[in-house]
DNA sequence: TTGACTAATGACCAATCAGTCAGTAAATTG
DNA sequence: CAATTTACTGACTGATTGGTCATTAGTCAA
């Protein structure tokens, strides 16, 4: 323990209205992220965010509203994102794409976004109203954008005509795919959860390294096969 | 179920050894599909096999033994999928990713797979074994083979050089997504964003698993796009 | 300084549920 | 047809945890 025999700073209590939600939401996403939803505790939640647990249903109605405020303030800064604006239709379709999937490999490569994301695959039918939600502003969005990109490449001549039908869900599905990798195969148990510390073989497989440092190789790779597929050109 | 009423009047409890852990597995996971792990009760479990709750821990330690226990028998039947053995090396680029992707999208839409996915996703942490077993039993073993796949289609000359090193994951992420898409948004809001539904084109794949229309439509526009990305052949 | 207001607390309550086990009845054996 | 075995049952329990609320204390206007 540290002294706090200093008179004045440190109250044991503050009054912090304004700042408390954001810090109980902050805490509640890293728990989420590494505990899933059902398994984290209210109470360490408040303990994360340096509150008791009574303090949270002063700002949340219940877990559910907790989690539905997160994704509330998370979507919305999700498709701000500067990459997603229809601003980003210009140029050739290499530079909408490229545009378009920096935006969406950060956001995905972000902890936050892939977090709300396992909540909802895993726990999604407990808030149907939320998966409508997520459905409309996110998703829609989304898929609109891609729709767009790929109608004004075709009209440019860049994208092989009868491709403005395409799925966009095709466009977007790798980097989903990548967040959720890293999610699931994340370094692995800390080595102090498991009582078997016997040191397995090196375990380097060349496909699960750190995710966040090949993300941009990957993203690379994702757009050049986007573009030029697998088959060589014909001569 | 048909009952039989033969000279024997239906007792109330039948002993029937062989044929329970299947039976309690099988209702584990329709309810797992549709609940979530965490939020599945065993009692539910034992209601939908027929049985009571004690008598799953007969033939499973614990909840998490059950769904280990799923995932071990599911997997390798996945593994063991005919499309997912080296005798899918043959012939060209196209038709081993064809026979390739069959096989991974027949086993992605069958909600068996997807339910284990998606537990995986939320709970692996609670499974670390588990997940390792999954790395190794069934993705290390998928990423190889594609990993063959483009070596394959590099030496044969159909597929542009470089790419024998292109992340496996890459080529597999869309119909991972897919599956994911069908948990999340199944019985979810309307497909108001898709485009023109054209039906037609009667499934004949002559020996693919059981793919459902939509899906099937998708993976070929997968296909499509893997083999000659987005940009038109150039003059 | 004081009093009023209210943010914050944490002990407590009630509901839930994984896991247990003494007992029951279906099969099997002699 | 007992006697014996064992698959099966379901009421019970102990631990966990979402949610409550009477109490405490930080803040500020008068």
């Amino acid at each position: 323990m540290q002294d706090q025999s200093d008179q004045s700073q440190k109250p044991k209590r503050r009054r912090r209205k304004a700042a408390r939600p954001a810090e109980i939401i902050a805490a509640a996403m890293a728990l989420w992220a590494e505990r899933g939803f059902a398994a984290t505790r209210l109470e360490d939640v408040a303990a994360g965010a340096g509150v008791a647990k009574g303090t949270i249903y002063l700002y949340f109605a219940s877990k559910e509203a907790l989690f539905e405020a997160a994704v509330q303030e998370r979507l919305l800064a999700v498709v701000d994102q500067p990459g997603l604006q229809p601003s980003a239709f210009s140029g050739s379709t290499e530079q909408m794409l490229r545009r378009f999937l920096s935006a969406i490999y950060g956001q995905v490569s972000d902890a936050g976004l892939a977090v709300l994301l396992k909540v909802l695959i895993s726990e999604g039918h407990r808030f149907p109203q939320l998966v409508r939600f997520y459905h409309d502003a996110a998703i829609t969005r989304i898929i609109a954008l891609i729709g767009a990109v790929l109608r004004r490449g075709v009209a440019q001549g860049d994208i092989r005509e009868g491709l403005e039908a395409l799925d966009p869900r095709l466009i977007v599905a790798p980097a989903l795919a990548l967040g959720l990798w890293g999610m699931v195969f994340r370094a692995g148990p800390p080595a102090g959860t498991r009582p078997a510390p016997t040191n397995d073989d090196p375990g380097d497989s060349p496909t699960d390294g750190p995710v966040l440092q090949d993300a941009h190789r990957y993203m690379e790779a994702h757009l050049d096969l986007l573009l030029h597929g697998l088959l060589r050109p014909t001569p």
